[in-house]
DNA sequence: CTGAAAGCGCTAACAG
DNA sequence: CTGTTAGCGCTTTCAG
């Protein structure tokens, strides 16, 4: 009954009576003490006597009360929130990396918020947006131009993860040369000699990087790319558009795909179409999803430890010391999509 | 020079100084207005004079300066975001439902926020929290215990999708009767008579729906269960178990699955096991995801407007009053998998 | 062991 | 047109 009635200059109507959440203060008028005391509560903080405890704790109870963690960031100067920026929510890849920085973030106590950003203009506002409400970001590379990320690392901690920054640490594999070593594969292997690339480099560092790899293979073998890069989109329905293209001109020895999904959607496309995998044409994806191993034939590919770079890029944006480049080791998976005869142990029957 | 040096009893070393972010009070400072100045200006108050104005706006791009949106949602008593609370990131469902919900968040310019419960035990703790950090929540059937959901909806505003509540309006589609005229499909014009379901019912409402319209098609037409459900996970991958487990006991004539992830992870690993596909059994899915198109044979399914679900649901956590249940219309999509003959506009050769 | 009060960054009513 | 100030919900120093 200290501050009552006599109505403040904006008498802000809620005190008493709207169906809010109760803030500290009514704790502390329902229990008879300040809000210092019902703070320490809220805390554990050993300073407070038993019997007044219970008083509050008894009052929190019966309001149901649960402290704003709004004020509290405000007071704390930290949200105990970890920010994830990613071009977008679909695909396996994805859901596998932000599990990883989740495995790590709820070990912490800290929350986690994803933002896909769709390539959308506006974008950076929102990123903007989200730096503020976290501690750390992890950002996925492509998705932010890089003098944002270098405004962005001034202001708070961020790590780029599947991409390379100067400003920021980044966690990567080395695309590239697992590339290289798939179309290696290919070609001393398999004998393949006209080999063509699909996916679309502009635009995610990720596949320019297997891009890349793919040509340093050919060149170091003095081949030539079978025409220009087949330009789709990272996903199982380009890999069925891509297919209708690659039956309509001439078919090459063998098919690189930026990634799995787009490989399975030609994989599971071409044979309606009257071609033979990997008789009449070779596939391989990249990634190792799980979609990966179902597909008949199975998909020759390369294993990427996606989890795992979540999980360090979160540790990472959480504070741990980040080398400025931490690469994880990939891993060359064959299976039968190249041309490989089935391993025997994996017929099962 | 109003309030200066005289150090307050709590002087916080980072007034000047620090890396951290300018604040409005920094740049009321450097431009010599007053807070509530600059606070105008960010808000292009016309009320703020042209040269004023200049200064303001000058230093704050100087400085680098952007509102804290933490501070703005403590004296608004909203923070302009949506939160999303789903059983997992992956698969293309939840993909498409975030899509939905960003579609209408965008266009109103809040931001989104979407946690994974992974069924962990202490979800309803993160869900609390992103509950003060939200104007609204969307919360997926299945994620959050019937008395959370009513202590949250008692508390602000949230909507159910994809699945029922007392206590908040719910966005769905009606699954029972679509699995059921799936079924009918399966037996009236395929005439089979052995049907098995495919897909864990406990935990998940949708699951649920599904199973027991299959079983009332089966009731209307006098049939028996061929087995018990067999109970997997609802990704590709727990498909290809599931195909095992088909493989060596006895093969019914039809294998309804909770899902295309479930039904594609069937599809595939089945005829490796000596099965054609739909000779020896059909396969149906449920939702219509891409895949369900690509695949061979292509997937019969039914469509569900998950994206629709998704902006429906965001609508109305954002504010506009949503009916207690608002159920969407679903199609049944026959293709091949059930045994129906190609649409021959479908082979676009 | 407890309370008063300042301060986190911002907005808005009110006064000038 | 601009400044002062209380207040959003919380934490924490400093007194008592």
């Amino acid at each position: 009954m200290t501050t009552h009635d006599a109505q403040t200059p904006r008498s802000r109507t809620r005190s008493h009576g709207g169906s809010s959440r109760p803030t500290i203060r009514d704790i502390a008028r329902a229990a008879g003490v300040s809000v210092a005391t019902v703070s320490r509560v809220t805390h554990d903080d050993p300073r407070v006597a038993g019997e007044t405890k219970d008083r509050v704790r008894e009052a929190i109870d019966r309001l149901g009360y649960t402290p704003s963690s709004l004020g509290r960031a405000l007071s704390y100067q930290r949200t105990n929130t970890l920010g994830i920026v990613l071009p977008g929510l679909g695909g396996p890849y994805f859901a596998a990396l932000i599990e990883g920085a989740e495995s790590v973030a709820v070990e912490r106590g800290v929350a986690i918020n994803v933002l896909g950003t769709h390539l959308r203009p506006d974008a950076v506002a929102s990123v903007r947006q989200l730096a503020e409400r976290t501690d750390g970001l992890i950002i996925a590379g492509g998705t932010v131009p890089d003098a944002e990320i270098a405004r962005l690392a001034a202001a708070g901690r961020v790590v780029v993860v599947a991409g390379e920054s100067d400003d920021a640490p980044a966690v990567l594999t080395d695309g590239r040369s697992a590339a290289a070593e798939l179309t290696r594969h290919l070609i001393e292997v398999h004998g393949h000699r006209r080999l063509s690339f699909v996916g679309e480099p502009a635009g995610s560092p990720d596949t320019t990087l297997r891009y890349e790899g793919f040509r340093d293979a050919l060149r170091e073998a003095r081949l030539d790319e079978a025409g220009e890069p087949l330009r789709y989109g990272l996903d199982v329905r380009s890999g069925a558009l891509a297919a209708r293209q690659v039956h309509e001109s001439a078919l090459p020895d063998a098919l690189v795909c930026a990634n799995d999904e787009l490989a399975i959607g030609l994989l599971a496309t071409l044979p309606g179409l009257g071609h033979r995998i990997p008789q009449d044409v070779a596939i391989t994806g990249f990634d190792d999803q799980s979609l990966a191993e179902i597909a008949s034939p199975r998909l020759t590919t390369v294993h990427q430890p996606v989890a795992e770079l979540g999980a360090r890029a979160a540790a990472g944006a959480l504070g741990e010391t980040l080398d400025p480049r931490t690469v994880l080791p990939t891993r060359l998976v064959i299976r039968e999509s190249c041309g490989c005869a089935a391993d025997p142990e994996a017929i099962t029957d």
